[in-house]
DNA sequence: TCAAAAGTGTTCTTGATACACCCATGC
DNA sequence: GCATGGGTGTATCAAGAACACTTTTGA
């Protein structure tokens, strides 16, 4: 059943770059193809938009079908149209960066993909297509993202520790932080609800959960406030 | 001469906001549409993404069939998917916003299109598809692009004075801000290049003219400087 | 000489940085 | 009782905010 058009027309993908963290390493998501072009490399996970779908149901579609992923942050991030980018055919992809409770999910086997993975940013194999570049933007978009919008929780489980959090910065932002003046500065945020609960983890003391407000934020925000960190 | 595909596909295109200055107001650059839908609408400079071409390419293209625009500032904004936001088919859209320096291009009469016209931001027509959503996210990244990035420069004379720098900040960001304040901080970045010239005006104080040093500002980046207003 | 915009410093307040020790727990 | 990470306060420094008058020119 061939569809016919008075001009080419180029081929529109979505690729997601997704981003978990174990506690100590930022990691992404990736795909072992399954079909040529790039038979047996990683990819991001993707995939051809279809007609009657916007490009954000597209990216939610595919994350859910690669990845088994529902319910996480997802956000555009750029669009890449390199002529040669795919050697098939002229595809044009809009990239989407999306954060996930690694913790949540739970060693996250994947969906029906016939293979998925987590790797540290750190330790990357060649990627499919252009994938390398969209990622190197997905982590700049993350990295100045992070310090003025509250999306670093994202990232943690519902429930965390101002270490955790403050691993969490370290990590993504390559920095070391003073432990003193991180706490002061996100609690005079008043944006933390402690918890009654506590963790215990391994054999020392136990830390105060925390919990991210946000309505709060919401109000604020219209209210001018600027989250920074 | 028909193309035919497996698959329905959506037709693709670009769409550019493009700002303008005058001393006073800031401007956007809207086409009359000379064919439907929206014959006879404002709309913003766009077409046809060409399967040949990247989605950039594509951009500075339109801007120079329609409004006679090059060498200009560009930067892709965000892809724009609505199911229906075309009337006639499937249509997405990857939307720019540009910089032009208005003084320079004088009048700005417009390239082969049939008519186009600057308009002040408060005062816009009604658009035609999702234009007027295209424009508004546009806005919102230019201020806040235009507070931690130099491309405010984009958008005045190659020389300007600080006092032309300040109102253009004025008109971008909506707000008040002290004089004083304004020079001295933007004086201590160290970019700014005060010219031998001078600017006279009308009847009053000549102004000292300064030129953005963009090499310095390039070299200053690499080692970590932020621009921040 | 007047109108209009250019130009200039200091004080105060606020937020950022630097820094070291005791606490609670499991083993 | 010890190893491990959790939790806390102050002093200093830098940057942002507030604020009013003199200067230069053309008309």
């Amino acid at each position: 059943m061939p569809f016919t058009y008075a001009y080419p027309r180029a081929a529109l993908t979505v690729d997601c770059v997704v981003f978990g963290f174990d506690g100590a390493d930022l990691k992404i998501l990736l795909i072992r193809r399954g079909v040529a072009p790039f038979l047996g490399s990683w990819a991001l996970p993707g995939g051809f938009v279809r007609v009657t779908e916007t490009l954000d149901d597209a990216a939610r579609r595919e994350l859910a079908e690669e990845a088994g992923l529902t319910q996480v942050f997802l956000e555009q991030l750029y669009s890449f149209s390199g002529v040669d980018r795919d050697p098939r055919e002229r595809v044009v992809s809009v990239a989407y960066y999306a954060l996930v409770k690694l913790a949540d999910h739970p060693t996250m086997s994947a969906g029906d993909a016939s293979d998925a993975a987590w790797f540290p940013l750190t330790q990357l194999p060649p990627l499919a297509f252009d994938h390398a570049e969209i990622v190197k933007i997905a982590l700049e978009r993350l990295r100045t993202k992070v310090r003025y919008q509250p999306i670093g929780f994202e990232l943690l489980p519902k429930q965390f520790t101002l270490s955790q959090l403050q691993d969490l910065y370290e990590a993504v932002l390559r920095t070391a932080m003073d432990k003193r003046n991180f706490r002061k500065k996100i609690l005079a945020m008043g944006l933390l609800i402690p918890l009654n609960g506590r963790t215990q983890l391994g054999a020392h003391r136990p830390a105060q959960l925390f919990r991210f407000d946000a309505k709060k934020y919401a109000a604020l925000k219209k209210r001018g406030f600027h989250f920074e960190l």
